[in-house]
RNA sequence: GCCCCUAUCGUCUAUCGGUUAGGACGGAAGAUUCUCAUUCUUCAAAGCGGGGUUCGAUUCCCCGUGGGGGCGCCA
């Protein structure tokens, strides 16, 4: 097979969209996986909207994601420029083509694009007029998903708008024609317009490239594909939170693809690997923030240990969630992030989860609720005691001697480490849930956590 | 209104005419664990309806129905 060359056409809109990002995926792991070429094409025709600020937008999520282009902007190419709005002269050329050959005819003040045929008028009640269609034959669009699909183009339509600026349907396919596109590759939402993609490219003299339209992200309640305001259809949203990019593509790539068998979870080289075309499903599919958040967590868990706490300081810089100069030691905040890893589902509970580690030990806030429970039962006050003094003389360097220490007292007393437990946790954390009780010992040390466990001693009335 | 695409558990999906219709998320129950989470075990849960084709249809064809999309001087 020839050179396989694709290509991702945003508009600069501000936002990069959860199906845009899944239609760029499709390329580029197309691209990858036949060693072709991944083109970025800016869609900026429309001038109302377009700024840098949302071309960075596209840029940053398409990095974020891990989807570099080997085409587009800020990387050249031998079919630039790669932005719509700097490529007037070849679509005045392309228009020039068409107006010499007859396919093309100004009414209105616009150009218009002629398709071939006996013209008949006949009343449209969608719009209530009367309307000129043409006798034409239908066009063949040969879609490596859909198969074989035939419509009918009956009507011209607009190439050129009366302000002189092309429309989408003809930059687009001008485009596709100067940047050699061999796959088109996007959502079906086009496959109506598509007949009118081909009748542009015959009336060029160019053989169509091979069309794949890819099925709709639906939304995940309500009726109809996901839309910008849809909760979750953002890409910045999920790089706000924290959400792994590597799970977040693992994700949409199995949103209408799988390789054929059970695997899931897979690495970014196996799944460009396993992709084709011919695998991609017809229908629809809906949208599950259940399923990626546990792709996430799935992924968070065996981050490996630097990695994660990396994460976690990007997170935590971002949100700013420690007041300026108020930073904690590296080493500690590492120990803290690495206890509580396996414990999250995701990056951004992170905070929450781990506060009581960076406050002083008599600004702990308790939990009035989890407080009343702990202490409603058992001697609580005295186990706090027999803790305070076993704790006095162990390693807290090690887990396990800690849980030693404990259970040989919990023992002496007939007792499990079990009463110990709750409200141990309590005068740490102020809460009920969280590490395991050894860890958090160990990262908080000795001398706080026996005053902690002291002052929730002195707060017990006797 | 016209046109195009589509149809397996609640959701994402496997099956390329013959299976006890499999997996995953979510749900339920249980086990493990110092809490929580993880992990593990078990359970419930599906072929839209009607015609064909065939020895045999979830699978192929047709018609309904449902779902989605398109029909701009938006992209």
């Amino acid at each position: 097979m020839s050179h396989v060359r694709v290509r991702f056409a945003p508009s600069p809109t501000g936002f990069f969209h959860i199906g845009s990002a899944r239609t760029a995926l499709f390329n580029w792991l197309y691209a990858r996986h036949t060693g072709g070429t991944f083109v970025l094409r800016i869609e900026d025709t429309d001038k109302e909207r377009n700024s840098e600020e949302f071309l960075n937008v596209i840029y940053d999520s398409l990095r974020w994601l891990g989807m570099d282009w080997d085409e587009g902007p800020h990387k050249g190419g031998d079919y630039g420029p790669y932005r719509q709005s700097e490529r007037s002269a070849i679509y005045e050329e392309y228009k020039q083509k068409l107006l010499a050959s007859g396919r093309a005819y100004e009414k209105d003040g616009a150009i218009w694009f002629k398709l071939l045929g006996e013209r008949y008028e006949v009343y449209d009640e969608r719009r209530s007029k009367t309307v000129e269609k043409v006798r034409n034959t239908p066009a063949v669009i040969d879609d490596l998903i859909r198969g074989r699909v035939e419509r009918l183009e009956d009507e011209d339509f607009v190439i050129f708008r009366s302000d002189g600026n092309p429309v989408f349907h003809f930059v687009n396919v001008v485009d596709d024609i100067a940047m050699k596109i061999t796959h088109v590759i996007r959502g079906e939402d086009h496959l109506s317009n598509t007949s009118k993609h081909v009748e542009l490219f015959r009336a060029f003299g160019v053989e169509p490239p091979k069309f794949a339209h890819i099925p709709l992200i639906l939304k995940q309640n309500g009726p109809g594909k996901m839309s910008k305001r849809d909760q979750g259809a953002l890409i910045e949203e999920y790089q706000r939170r924290g959400y792994l990019p590597e799970a977040l593509v693992n994700f949409l790539s199995l949103l209408g693809w799988n390789p054929g068998d059970d695997r899931e979870k897979m690495p970014i080289e196996e799944i460009i690997r396993l992709f084709d075309l011919p695998g991609v499903n017809q229908s629809n599919a809906r949208f599950d923030d259940k399923k990626l958040a546990h792709m996430n967590m799935s992924y968070l868990l065996a981050l490996p240990p630097d990695e994660f706490v990396q994460k976690a300081r990007e997170y935590f810089a971002k949100h700013g969630v420690f007041a300026a100069g108020a930073h904690p030691a590296e080493s500690y905040f590492r120990d803290v992030m690495l206890i509580s890893q396996p414990k999250i589902k995701g990056i951004e509970e992170l905070p929450a989860y781990t506060k009581y580690f960076f406050v002083e030990d008599d600004k702990l806030v308790i939990d009035e609720k989890v407080r009343a429970k702990v202490l409603g039962k058992g001697d609580p006050k005295a186990r706090l005691g027999e803790l305070i003094a076993v704790l006095g003389q162990a390693d807290f360097t090690n887990e396990s001697a800690l849980e030693e220490a404990i259970k040989g007292e919990a023992q002496r007393n007939n007792l499990g480490f079990g009463d110990y437990q709750a409200v141990a946790r309590l005068a740490v954390s102020g809460t009920n849930v969280g590490p395991g009780l050894t860890s958090i010992f160990r990262v908080l040390g000795r001398e706080r956590t026996l005053r902690r466990l002291e002052l929730l001693r002195a707060s017990i009335g006797a």
